[in-house]
DNA sequence: CTTGGAAAGTCAACAACACTGACATAAATT
DNA sequence: AATTTATGTCAGTGTTGTTGACTTTCCAAG
């Protein structure tokens, strides 16, 4: 009784009681993590009339200057049409330059502007100092396995895009 | 130069260096794992023409059966109007149940009917494997720093209901 | 006891942002 | 020349958020 493990085999070296009640902790600190953690981006959005999916775009072009629009789409999981509107919105904005490619003049690789710059910077610099505090709060042992898990959360193929991300 | 410690002033007994990139990598690990934690509920929803307002109402419905709309409307975060469009779809359907509550006649009562629970064990279920998985791959220590890092992350508000909800 | 305000919930209309489907254009590939 | 690829656009739909206006119920002050 004491020492239940036995009744949960585990795949590796690590013994893991994991309780329904525990997971559901898990799954309940992601729903409210999430909501801070887009929260002070999002009170910057609302001045621009700007939205989440705004903020993806930016982040991503930020990220990978150039990138182009099929890139852009394979990371963040939306339609094209979906896509187009938001990048529509902010090139017309002039955050975002598109320009046609050199060796293949179908795609378009986007930039971001001076303006589209500090916009991000300002959007970035609210989620960092949350990320920042919440780090340090946790200390370092702690950062390693939120990484951790989060990783093992991901689809396989998020997995493989965020790991692109990291190397880049 | 090895120590590069001594530049991050840290608030604890902790010394954290934290560069912009790792910060980085934090807030994009947060973006892809929480599309993989929605992912595998979004495919039941969407058998169900529901989406994850229903879930979450769900969810919380199940988590604290005869709560109140009032109750309900704190914990998500949203619109009473939002909510309410969203609880009348699962009440037409037969998931939840309303009742008039016995003390106050202006509250209503949520509790999850049998088809009600029904739905939410498969959601929860899909949920919970995702999460089992990702724990049992990062192993137990990072499920700790897993929990810390996202509690620090929540609002205090947030927290505080996270917390409410640990005990109750 | 009545009246006025606050609270809980509902209905209606609107906006943001995702989706599908169909189509257009231009450029690269076979 | 035909096909595929990359991108963009138009139209329509659905979920989920919003605000505004409303009813019902409760409670407290006069």
């Amino acid at each position: 009784m004491a020492d239940p493990a036995h009744l949960q085999p585990q795949s590796g070296e690590t013994l893991l009681f994991l309780t329904d009640d525990q997971l559901r902790k898990g799954i309940e600190a992601m729903f409210f993590a999430y909501r801070g953690f887009t929260a002070d981006p999002d009170r910057i959005l609302d001045d621009h009339a700007y939205g989440r999916a705004h903020h993806r775009a930016i982040h991503f072009i930020h990220r990978t200057p150039g990138t182009t629009v099929n890139n852009l789409l394979a990371i963040l999981g939306v339609t094209k049409q979906s896509l187009n509107r938001v990048l529509r919105a902010l090139i017309e904005d002039g955050l975002v330059e598109s320009r046609v490619g050199t060796r293949d003049k179908r795609e378009r690789h986007l930039y971001l502007t001076e303006e589209g710059e500090a916009l991000e910077r300002a959007l970035s610099e609210a989620q960092r100092n949350r990320m920042r505090a919440a780090y340090r709060a946790a200390g370092p042992e702690a950062v390693a396995g939120f990484r951790q898990v989060l990783e093992a959360m991901m689809d396989p193929e998020q997995r493989q895009q965020y790991a692109a991300l990291r190397e880049g």
